[in-house]
DNA sequence: GTATATGCAAAGGGTTTGCACGGTT
DNA sequence: AACCGTGCAAACCCTTTGCATATAC
């Protein structure tokens, strides 16, 4: 189904604002609302942050956008073409590392076996401190 | 080291506010930043929110307290007495359930072996669905 | 034509900051 | 006595909301 479709499909309605958000968050590949609205505005300068932040939300309910939060700001909005993946955050740096979610898999069946918890793995950041910055601190 | 002393070592003066912080965390063994105030206000009402804020942040630097992100709001701070444990937070319910470290045990090992990355696993909270919410919906 | 979506401005929640006063060292 | 910590109020960032207008259906 495109996404048009999704869209009429669940009653909702397709405007140049909604066309724009998706085109941008699909090219971004991930950003947050403020930088999804310098795309759109790059267009329509007119759009607001409302929109954007109203538009987000529809995207996300039908499916073709998904959020994460990855640091103690915005969230990030995803395109739901883009694999699902793992982001660490460091605590140092703030640098944003993805990877795939596969290092995850037998973390994630436990969690389903034994707490009947089915995880959205890449919906929340994963803290701690990366390899550049550990090798710094132990150099100290 | 006692905890006055830590505050000493690092050129924090103890003061009675950063002293019922502390004892409120702890009694509370978790809480955010306006939990802790009115806890600490039942003893103390004069005392302000951006208190609250400024003295968890030196007790967290000093090792006294950490905080976790739980969900969209306020974070919730920790005392360090207690074990660190994984915040399980349901999107459907809001509902948070508390797991021990060891089912993350070789997901944490891995990360370090095959990305260099040192996990502080207790910091933000892992998303997705719990077990009485999946049923719900699968009765649907 | 009618209900929904938008722009704008204002309000809201949570957090931080500037400043003068008060308290710890 | 010197400096750090505090209370208070204002500022701040991000997000949501109310309302009148515009627009997709």
């Amino acid at each position: 189904m495109d996404w048009d479709q999704r869209l009429h499909a669940r009653g909702y309605r397709v405007t140049p604002q909604r066309t724009l958000v998706l085109a941008a968050v699909n090219d971004l590949g991930h950003g947050t609302p403020e930088e999804i609205l310098a795309r759109v505005q790059v267009e329509a300068p007119k759009v607001n942050l409302s929109t954007v932040y109203r538009t987000l939300e529809v995207l996300e309910d039908v499916g073709l956008v998904t959020h994460a939060h990855l640091g103690h700001g915005s969230p990030t909005y995803h395109s739901v073409d883009d694999d699902v993946h793992i982001h660490l955050v460091c605590r140092t740096c703030d640098g944003i590392e993805s990877i795939p979610v596969g290092v995850a898999r037998d973390f994630l069946d436990a969690l389903d076996r034994e707490q009947g918890f089915s995880t959205d793995i890449g919906h929340m950041a994963i803290h701690g401190v990366c390899r550049t910055c550990r090798e710094v601190a132990r150099d100290d």
